[in-house]
DNA sequence: CTCAATTTGTTCGTATGTATG
DNA sequence: ACATACATACGAACAAATTGA
């Protein structure tokens, strides 16, 4: 048995919460039901007149919203049949982002990034807040784009403190710089934390994910300090939110 | 000294992979640079020439732009001076997500949420994939809101095994189920965890959180299984995006 | 086979919103 | 502020393909 449709019946102020061209908001929420499996691969979705009472809209709406999606071939529709959702089914939510240093080492280890020209604005002194840690007086700015199968997924932007990139530069440009920094026996980690929260693409974001501008992201700012409390690594990472997923084991503690 | 400007000279295609409104779009990395503090409060932003310049748009597009923030109290205008970020500092990201069982359990602990009517159409088993755990044969499904100064900010719906919630049905439908179960001696647990993504708002949610349609949100799928591998708690809870953020001690295991 | 019901596809007219110069 | 062009959204009507009685 599949889940059962959730009401949703008179929430027209929803729409009155945004400008943005209702096909447009009818069509995300599509897509997501066909990503989620909500709808499932060759499944026959509800009819256009069915979907004009669900979202309260025209019907031209819901056709623009669903030639949308035809476009996307995640829909394809027969005349006098129905609409149905495309059979074929990419893996998304692949990329699982790392909860303890050990995996975040591993998972980088393999990782080949391609380093970008860093603007020289950047290459100043990262900013920190009060319980972030002790600014090391000089940085090293690196950036770097991660790509799968073509297409780009992250934006790395490393502050590295100076001292520590002087140990061996080649090695940083070369390689993901944690799994180095943790190999450096001149390196004592005190403290590595990672804070994630979500926003929205800027323009130097959309552009260098190809993804339009206010996409949704995920923004990490990963910290790593010396044992002076000192910030030797700071990391600001912000990937397209529909490919990230985390996993937690909330017993890993005990 | 402030953060410099990141170049985003020619980024016009990325304008071209959305067609939400131009202002909106506008509006959008404009609130973003408020909040995220890159335009301090009370500073001068860029006059509106400059604003036409940076993002390639017609000078009454950054003022539409301008025009609704101005709305919403974060610019205010002087003729013949220039525009302002308002001074009033709200704060955001203040929901911090539990990373662990005790964080999680205490969070919950002084949580008083509001139940709200379950359509009946979600009274079924929650969809399990294989390694989530067994089902429980029958299931009872909880909703509730959660509110912050009376504005609400998340949804939890929870399915709760039948054999544990007619343990003592009254205290589950008081109040926050995972610190009843935790206190169960009945009830062994034995894996706990959680799953994290982004999503956007679909109607019912975009109704329920009174936040826009497609509006990004964090979806957190908790599940807990007894000595039995059996699923006895599976809670999907859905906050706005942007009150949420996760902080990690990645060393938490050393 | 025909008929009616269903469902997608297309068109018209109109009103409003968006964006430029 | 104005004139212009194009996109969005509605309601309604009609055409074309499919299905089953």
């Amino acid at each position: 048995m599949r889940a059962p449709m959730i009401s949703t019946a008179k929430l027209l102020k929803a729409y009155d919460r945004s400008r943005v061209p209702l096909y447009l908001q009818v069509a995300a929420v599509m897509r997501q039901r066909i990503e989620t499996r909500y709808w499932a691969p060759g499944e026959q979705i509800p009819t256009l007149e069915q979907l004009e009472v669900e979202f309260q809209v025209a019907r031209i709406t819901v056709r623009q919203a669903v030639d949308m999606l035809r476009k996307e071939d995640l829909l394809y529709c027969r005349q006098g049949r129905g609409t149905f959702v495309a059979n074929k089914t990419k893996d998304k939510r692949w990329l699982k982002l790392a909860t303890d240093w050990q995996s975040l080492a591993d998972s980088l280890k393999g990782n080949v990034p391609k380093l970008i020209a860093a603007p020289d604005a950047a290459a100043v002194s990262p900013m920190l807040s009060g319980e972030d840690g002790k600014s090391s007086g000089a940085y090293v700015f690196l950036r770097s784009v991660q790509f799968k199968d073509g297409e780009p997924y992250g934006i790395v932007n490393l502050h590295l403190a100076q001292s520590v990139y002087d140990l061996c530069p080649k090695e940083f440009r070369a390689r993901p710089a944690l799994p180095i920094l943790a190999d450096l026996p001149q390196v004592r980690v005190k403290s590595a934390r990672q804070s994630i929260s979500v926003g929205g693409a800027d323009p130097e974001v959309a552009d260098l994910l190809k993804i339009a501008l206010g996409t949704p992201t995920v923004k990490c700012r990963c910290i790593i300090t010396d044992a002076g409390d000192v910030a030797i690594y700071v990391a600001d990472i912000i990937y397209r939110s529909d490919c990230v997923r985390i996993d937690i084991d909330l017993l890993s503690a005990r």
